[in-house]
RNA sequence: GUGGGCGUAGCCCAGUGGUUUAAGGCGCCAGGUUGUGGCCCUGGAGAUCGAGGGUUCAAAUCCCUCCGCUCACCCCA
């Protein structure tokens, strides 16, 4: 027996309310803030990855999916979604398009990890990049318009985690300053944290590990040691997310998993214990378009998991829109009544009405038990009787009142029915 | 990669060595009306008891190995 791959998952009808309605919610406000959709490629250059995520970071170095095809290209299963969209921005000169360029994606996202709750191999992001301007103004838009998304999906209880790490020009500074705070506390510090020290010293600040905690918290902070600009659009970044009525803490131990970042960086975190903690998040990455060889370009987004957001909406027991079945259904008796009833439904389709025929050659219990399965409103019921008087029987699913309507007025008089 | 929990029908699960030809519930199919659903009643289909090996007169039940699922760590969405 084939099971699906470890860590991939299939997303069943019964699921698709929360997909479907997240979507929907998503694209919506993609409009509000005239975002248009952009789909890439499932696999990219490997080398697109390694370039902009980052040599030493985990998804690099331990995660993605990568292999050689029969051209011997190497290519890499797409681990996230904005180095593929900033890709596709230089790739099609939208630099001559009226910045910013405002672009959006729902996306399968690959890693190779250990998959628990909330955590796959293959999950799905919603993500969206505003390329081309470094306004700290357009930074708080891109936080509001995720923040209005969790809103109007009706979660609750989120908080906004906002941090700044600074340029290119400031951070190497910082770093400096927070290896040598560290140089004197490494015996006291986590394994991990002592490889973390030599590999990637922003990534000592939020280890989880019990023993770190005195150390990480007193570590040196980013803030403080911003240059004049970047601090400058930090303060303007908080200034414009309170004008907006946004709560935000800042927490100066946030830094996030890819390299690329710059200055701003947030994530949104459900209050829930245990789990993941993190369900969408983002930030600035100013230098990303010229490392891939475009212009300069300043440029900030965000991107969110779908299934972590399914996962809290049920925890929530937040309620999508059901999709509605098809309200009528068709028993008929007989082959005569059969192919009467195959064209019946031919019809009510074309006018606009869903309809669903028994099917098997069932008794008519059978096709009324399955028009009860489906929720049907209404039942057509077409035998020989009905045939010889050129009529059909509607039959109120409700409370199980019919009568009988000729078979040329029956499309007219559905149609009542559904409006009423 | 590391650690914990768990694997009995589509789903939830009883059964911890011998009346088990593996029970029950949900769901599915059919019948209870000569052409009438939802409730109820009856019947039916559906399980190589995760796989392989071992112990035993006897294994779903004990032992070993493997596989899978799951939760957590690392890290992230």
């Amino acid at each position: 027996m084939f099971k699906a791959p470890r860590g991939a998952a299939d997303v069943l009808p019964s699921e698709q309310r929360y997909w479907r309605y997240i979507e929907s919610n998503a694209v919506a406000q993609c409009s509000l803030y005239g975002y248009h959709r952009i789909d890439t490629p499932i696999f990219e250059d490997a080398g697109l990855f390694v370039r902009t995520i980052g040599q030493g970071t985990d998804i690099v170095e331990k995660e993605t999916y990568t292999f050689q095809d029969r051209g011997e290209s190497l290519l890499t299963l797409r681990p996230e979604g904005t180095a593929p969209v900033c890709r596709a921005y230089i790739e099609h000169g939208m630099h001559n398009q009226p910045q910013p360029v405002k672009l959006y994606y729902f996306s399968s996202i690959f890693r190779y990890e250990r998959p628990q709750s909330g955590r796959y191999r293959e999950h799905h992001q919603f993500g969206y990049e505003a390329i081309g301007e470094a306004d700290p103004a357009l930074d708080a838009e891109v936080i509001d318009m995720a923040w209005q998304l969790y809103g109007s999906l009706g979660l609750t209880g989120l908080s906004l985690v906002l941090n700044s790490i600074g340029c290119r020009e400031c951070r190497p500074r910082y770093l400096e300053t927070l290896k040598r705070y560290y140089s004197e506390h490494l015996p006291q510090v986590c394994p991990d944290c002592r490889v973390r020290y030599e590999k990637n010293p922003l990534r000592l600040l939020d280890c989880k590990q019990e023993s770190c905690q005195p150390v990480a918290g007193a570590a040196p902070r980013t803030a403080d040691y911003l240059c004049a600009e970047c601090s400058n659009h930090f303060a303007s970044l908080q200034k414009y997310l309170g004008a907006l009525g946004i709560a935000l803490q800042v927490n100066h131990r946030l830094v996030r998993g890819l390299d690329y970042y710059t200055r701003t960086v947030f994530e949104v975190q459900p209050q829930e214990e245990g789990a993941q903690s993190t369900i969408g998040g983002g930030g600035r990455y100013d230098g990303l378009i010229q490392e891939l060889g475009g212009q300069p370009t300043p440029a900030v987004g965000f991107a969110t998991g779908i299934e972590r957001i399914v996962l809290n909406l049920k925890r929530q027991n937040v309620e999508p829109p059901r999709t509605p079945s098809p309200s009528v259904f068709i028993a008929s008796l007989g082959e005569a009544a059969r192919s009467e009833s195959v064209g019946i439904a031919g019809a009510l389709r074309k006018s606009g009405i869903g309809a669903l025929q028994g099917l098997g050659g069932k008794s008519l219990k059978a096709q009324l038990r399955q028009a009860d399965a489906w929720g049907a409103s209404f039942t057509i019921i077409l035998g020989d009787d009905e045939l010889r008087q050129g009529v059909v029987l509607i039959r109120d699913m409700k409370g199980g009142e019919q009568r009988s309507v000729p078979k040329d007025k029956l499309v007219a008089e559905l149609g009542q029915l559904k409006m009423a």
